[in-house]
DNA sequence: CTAAATGCAAACGGTTTGCAATGCT
DNA sequence: AGCATTGCAAACCGTTTGCATTTAG
């Protein structure tokens, strides 16, 4: 654990969500857990830690944390949200082998956009799929 | 209706698939109505002509057009599926207002991907929200 | 004490599945 | 006849909802 309570309450307060006990957890966890997980892999971790924990808990409160911007959804195929504490842009990749979801940097300084001169861009998600590294070289 | 029966029918046999009624249909929908529908837009439109039809069947055509490459996903944020049948690559804008999807071209010439050196890239998906043109004229 | 946060169970909705009915050669 | 295609109904599963209970200031 290395986002302590304090710094968690912190965090939120900044974002004008008033901290408890499971939203300092779910913080700390995505802090901690880079992995973009689903609500089920958050659900599963934090349930040891705090045993009356719920679903709809987590539901609610990543919910919040998206209309607060602290989380950004993660555009995967799959049916299950994943969730980015890393609100920055970046782009992800999926590893179709392994399943793990890797964070990279867009270095085109602008995407020529064509057709899009008069539209107002909110949101701009890059998604890749292919196999990673370590499934490539354990084969 | 713009792509005939017989185009159809080539246009399958050229992606090994073998030609069915609803198949024909389902293709020359896609064809000609190039707004990244989804199963229930589809069917609903459908329907009328093939009153057996079924959702189960344009699930079926849709899943053995993408195994064979007719049909690629847009990776939208919505819960239901949207299909294109141009599946070169591209991005897709979907307007917060209206709800539909456009696309565009990307011309970065290359996009950098830091981080990614050694991974096999198999699929790039463009995805980006905002308020259209058009919406945001009528305001 | 009061309002917010949490949890339970049921409902929801898009998709999938098993299998029977139908169609095609 | 024999195999692929289609359709129906139920199951599935991630998510949402309504409401009762608990928690915190």
């Amino acid at each position: 654990m290395n986002y302590d309570v304090d710094w968690a309450k912190e965090h939120l307060n900044e974002h004008s969500i008033k901290p408890s006990t499971i939203r300092i957890k779910i913080l700390q966890y995505l802090m901690d857990n880079r992995i973009h997980p689903t609500v089920e892999e958050i659900y599963k971790k934090l349930v040891y830690e705090i045993p009356t924990l719920s679903k709809t808990s987590v539901y609610n409160t990543l919910e919040l944390f998206l209309e607060n911007g602290i989380v950004q959804l993660v555009n995967t195929n799959e049916k299950e949200s994943r969730y980015d504490i890393d609100t920055s842009f970046h782009g992800h990749f999926k590893c179709e082998k392994c399943g793990k979801v890797y964070d990279f940097n867009i270095t085109a300084e602008e995407l020529g956009e064509d057709n899009l001169k008069d539209f107002c861009i909110k949101d701009r998600k890059i998604y890749y799929e292919g196999i990673c590294k370590y499934c490539l070289e354990n084969r």
